[in-house]
DNA sequence: TTTTCAAATTTTGAATACAAAACTAAATCC
DNA sequence: GGATTTAGTTTTGTATTCAAAATTTGAAAA
């Protein structure tokens, strides 16, 4: 009788298998280079092929994993080069996205942002790096809700997603921690402003010094890169 | 005994599949909205399902089809909302891409450019808009490779491609057909100066341009525009 | 021992078969 | 007449089957 919500099965299988994958491929589970191989995959996801291959598909026009013509797909590793090409892009969204905040962001939603970034400086006092870590997205994502632009967050999101399986494991050094806090409250005072071009610049110059820590784990022993990304279409 | 080309039978067929129904989207053989039914596409791409599915599961990440669960696939069909948001997220990629390309470009991509351009003066000048619009993407293609960032030219595809319906039947008046041909000018001398902030202003300004020529067309009579788009992930 | 070749096995790619949800339309009820 | 139910049909989603390519394995040859 009363007003009841209707369950939504909304979940097709390949979404859910999709979701599940793009979650391992970025926390690592599937190491970069890794063969997806399909029988094994099924059994652990507990569906057959054919929704796995669909969501192996897209996965693929998302740029997460390779198709290799008759050998499957692997998870995309990718090497130096990639790496510093997909950064220029990333910087070159997180920029616009942060330009379009300034001139965009409610009152509301600056002042959750600053709530949030006094949230992340306790956790940045405790060295409580995975609330931190959790803070810091939240923050990257509410600016990008404040530059009211749909496309370019789903856009930021794809390119994103092929960098989280680095910096998942990026425990930045103390010095560059201190740098990218304070980053943030440069952020925080560029919104308050409301000036676009100071918010761009402090983007680019913390995108640039995130690459500069993802690069320098690049290098480090024990991690290889091989596999090259190209061109989709 | 000589050097001899393997002959590359590369395309596995949901690949091909896709491309197809790439390009019937893209030139708007099959119209924004309309519903792919998956019977009929099967028997004019010869093909069963399996693949057919695959392809259009990679179209959907790819955000140029939409899923709805149980009901199948629909051609992408942006509100005006969504064409202005594309064409924000476009301004930034292109503008980007011109800036680095100023930066990046050598000699001979520089020669081949201010070539296709005189070509392109040859096009306006006898009114052929078909060879207009080919050399028109040609330049705009050459630009970003001279940008060298591979990730960059996929994204800049990707997102385009969901604009590349309107655009093509897109039939600029004369005013605006010389205002973009003086712009391309302006992007050869920029190129010339190799100076990225000119690359980039007028890039921006350029695409302003574009945007408005399809809003406009998007408020004429008989077109409809219906399903938003929304985050992908 | 190392290399090479070929049969056996595994794995991917595609077609078909089956199940469930959505749509259609005729028949019933108000 | 209009709304509503319900049987029939279509369409989508998933599982299974078949075919072809790639990989593995082991025996034979250098």
């Amino acid at each position: 009788m009363s007003a009841q919500i209707i369950a939504i099965p909304n979940t097709t299988l390949h979404e859910q298998v999709a979701q599940r994958l793009r979650q391992m491929l970025v926390e690592g589970h599937i190491a970069p280079g890794a063969k997806l191989n399909e029988r094994e995959l099924c059994e652990v996801l507990k569906v057959s092929r054919t929704p796995l291959r669909e969501a192996i598909k897209m996965l693929a026009a998302e740029g997460l994993v390779e198709l290799l013509p008759n050998r499957g797909a692997i998870a995309l590793a990718l090497s130096e080069a990639d790496v510093l090409h997909t950064f220029e892009v990333m910087a070159g969204l997180e920029g616009q996205s942060g330009e379009l905040a300034a001139q965009r962001i409610t009152d509301a939603e600056l002042a959750e942002i600053q709530a949030m970034h006094y949230e992340m400086m306790a956790a940045y006092t405790r060295r409580d790096l995975s609330a931190y870590y959790r803070l810091n997205a939240a923050i990257h994502r509410a600016i990008n809700v404040a530059a009211k632009n749909p496309v370019l967050t789903a856009t930021y999101y794809q390119v994103n997603a092929r960098l989280q399986a680095w910096r998942f494991r990026s425990n930045q050094d103390g010095e560059k921690w201190a740098r990218a806090v304070q980053e943030h409250g440069q952020m925080v005072a560029a919104l308050e402003a409301r000036d676009p071009v100071a918010m761009r610049a402090v983007l680019l110059v913390h995108l640039a010094h995130k690459r500069d820590v993802v690069t320098e784990l690049l290098r480090a022993p024990g991690v290889s890169a091989s596999v090259s990304v190209s061109a989709q279409n």
